[in-house]
DNA sequence: GGCTACTACTTGTCTATACAAGTATAGATA
DNA sequence: TATCTATACTTGTATAGACAAGTAGTAGCC
């Protein structure tokens, strides 16, 4: 996770411009960076803010540092996991969104309780919370809790969710840019299992998504889902 | 991902300290961390020292720095246990790369039973076969199971799994162009249970994956893990 | 009461410097 | 040729100090 980045700090300054340049293509994977000692000097900063820029963009991942040897542009990392991911994110997040799929919110409501810190926010700040059933031919398929940050969704309360998907909609109003999702089986926890209605101890799909937009944790929501399977079927895009 | 941390480091003292503390329960969420300032008086180091320490942590997602304020520890994640495993998703993406994971080879033979039928192949056609476990520190983390057809990959059998995941070698081979996952929560087969020790009925996630080339079924493969998390972040398509 | 100004404290950024530790290369040596 | 060595360059860690920026509380003022 990322401290806010005020946007004028010179490491940050430096941090921008070597990704330029790798986005560019005039740094390529396996290019050498300029080192800390260039880059001060090309920046008129200190060593150690050159440090920090280059110490947090290995830590992104976009380069690799070998001490005594110098700092080189990473080789892009096969993020099919992360589309594979997401794609399957997606269709448990969507699912039967597009199904004719009954909606059920049990609640919308406006929060300050200390969500806050998982979303990375000020304790005490207020977060939006809505609460969604989906049911299909009847029985509840899937639970899903969110929690927004009102900064980046002012109105998401204000919505319709039987015709809109959350997710849809604050994809509509905030461009997500960072995400994070964690996919596990657990057993159905029981605030969860009166309206799944599954048997106690049921395994169970949690598929919890935080999204960072503009360095805010934008959004926090889990989504349960009974046992059954999710399918993606595709070609395959590497490279 | 951590660059490596000089065990003796100071700043990497001020965070076990802290770490310590968090986990024994001395400082308990929502508690306040002691200031930077504080911290290097008490550790004779400098603030900046301090300061990395503590960056670092909240980074980590183990306390929460608030400008002005102060720091305070992060509310615990739902699962505690944050081994954060990427196997599956390593799995999906075939992030070969590198695996402090050790293999064990439980299985590797030709089969002529009617798996062909799951594969689409002619009944009573050859299909090579193999299980794996994966461990990390001792315990088991996966169980992995592949049928793979022997005219897209004809040497399957004659790989050390312990030096190459089968993923990366059947990539290398047969160019994968269509690929199937099916994700579940189960509760663990007892086939498997055995394999990763875990309670009976405990939830386990399975990835079943079918892989297609040439038009043909190439691989068949179901991994099954204990319900710990997997933990998958990254930046949204910036180019 | 309600407002402002001030203060104390916190984290955020930055500097200039220092030494440690790892690597590569050229040159000298055996 | 093979090996050691000095050197230059790199990153890693650490320091002491500085100022900026954000927050909470307090005192004083209207």
């Amino acid at each position: 996770m990322e401290t806010f980045t005020r946007p004028g700090a010179l490491y940050e300054q430096i941090k921008q411009q070597i990704i330029r340049e790798i986005d560019a293509g005039r740094l390529k994977p396996d290019d050498k960076v300029p080192s800390e000692t260039r880059l001060a000097k090309e920046f008129r900063a200190s060593r150690m803010t050159a440090n920090r820029a280059l110490k947090e963009l290995a830590e992104d991942g976009r380069i690799i540092r070998i001490q005594g040897v110098g700092t080189f542009v990473a080789r892009p990392k096969p993020d099919a996991a992360l589309l594979e991911i997401k794609s399957i994110a997606r269709e448990i997040a969507d699912w039967g969104g597009i199904h004719s799929c009954e909606v059920l919110v049990l609640a919308k409501e406006k929060l300050s309780l200390n969500i806050g810190a998982k979303m990375g926010l000020t304790p005490g700040r207020e977060v939006f919370h809505s609460i969604l059933l989906h049911k299909d031919s009847g029985a509840v398929i899937q639970y899903s809790e969110r929690y927004v940050n009102p900064g980046v969704a002012p109105h998401y309360l204000e919505q319709d969710y039987t015709q809109i998907t959350p997710s849809d909609y604050l994809l509509g109003v905030a461009p997500v840019q960072e995400a994070e999702h964690v996919i596990e089986a657990v057993r159905c926890p029981s605030h969860v299992q009166k309206y799944l209605k599954t048997a106690p101890g049921e395994p169970c799909l949690c598929l919890t998504r935080r999204t960072w937009s503009f360095d805010q944790v934008a959004t926090f929501s889990t989504m349960i889902s009974p046992g059954s399977r999710y399918k993606l079927k595709g070609k395959f895009n590497r490279g």
